[in-house]
DNA sequence: TACTAATATTAGCTGAAGGTAATATTAATG
DNA sequence: CATTAATATTACCTTCAGCTAATATTAGTA
């Protein structure tokens, strides 16, 4: 579970949340980190970088724009890891139906 | 979305991890995770502390012993959080369909 | 009541994560 | 092709999270 290495940092989970609702250049997500946390486009430029290096978000070319989209792959780690928890809150469910319910495809370890 | 801070580090996940096994003393703790990662029984005890201070985990007395439970609500904060993405890997699921299946109560933010 | 067992707390150290400032790179444009 | 715009990279600095070592606390026990 490295992904939540990653996530523990607030800038880096402001990035994700944005790049939820859709792709967006790195002159957008620098301009809102920016402005939410007073930082240079350096340090979120390094944030964007480790967020690829770590497989959270993939980049295209754009002229010299470029255009960044979250990755689903390392945030279903993170919702596995949460498995062995959710019988505390969905305590009537078992384990099928839930699995089913959130119509997840059964996967091996780490595929 | 505080609760990352405190999931971003592998011990205190270890720990979450054991606890989810149900409920362990301060000993079975840290004698697990000092076979694991070769730390003292004093910096077992300061991420329990984190966990307990975090809202992640409950303490009882036990005589001499602490017995140590998982809590639900800061982990729920972090399914919650996904929420945003599951569309990337549940594309056909609507909003509710998802709720439903997945068992959620709606919850205000927050609660 | 002295001793031990189980755990917590405190003080101090250290590495690494994340920041800035400066500079490099690459593509578009006049 | 010189210049500008967009972004990445590098070198260096600083802070702080998490560690150890030592000690305190508290309950059971002989």
């Amino acid at each position: 579970m490295r992904a939540f290495d990653i996530l523990g940092d607030p800038v880096r989970r402001r990035i994700l949340e944005l790049l939820a609702t859709g792709e967006h250049s790195s002159g957008d997500v620098v301009a809102v980190v920016q402005r939410e946390f007073g930082i240079t486009q350096s340090a979120v430029s390094q944030q964007l970088r480790i967020l690829r290096d770590a497989g959270f978000a993939s980049v295209r070319a754009d002229g010299t724009r470029r255009i960044y989209a979250v990755e689903a792959g390392r945030l279903r780690e993170v919702d596995d890891w949460l498995d062995r928890f959710r019988a505390l809150w969905l305590p009537r469910l078992d384990a099928l139906a839930t699995e089913v319910a959130r119509g997840k495809r059964k996967r091996r370890h780490q595929d």
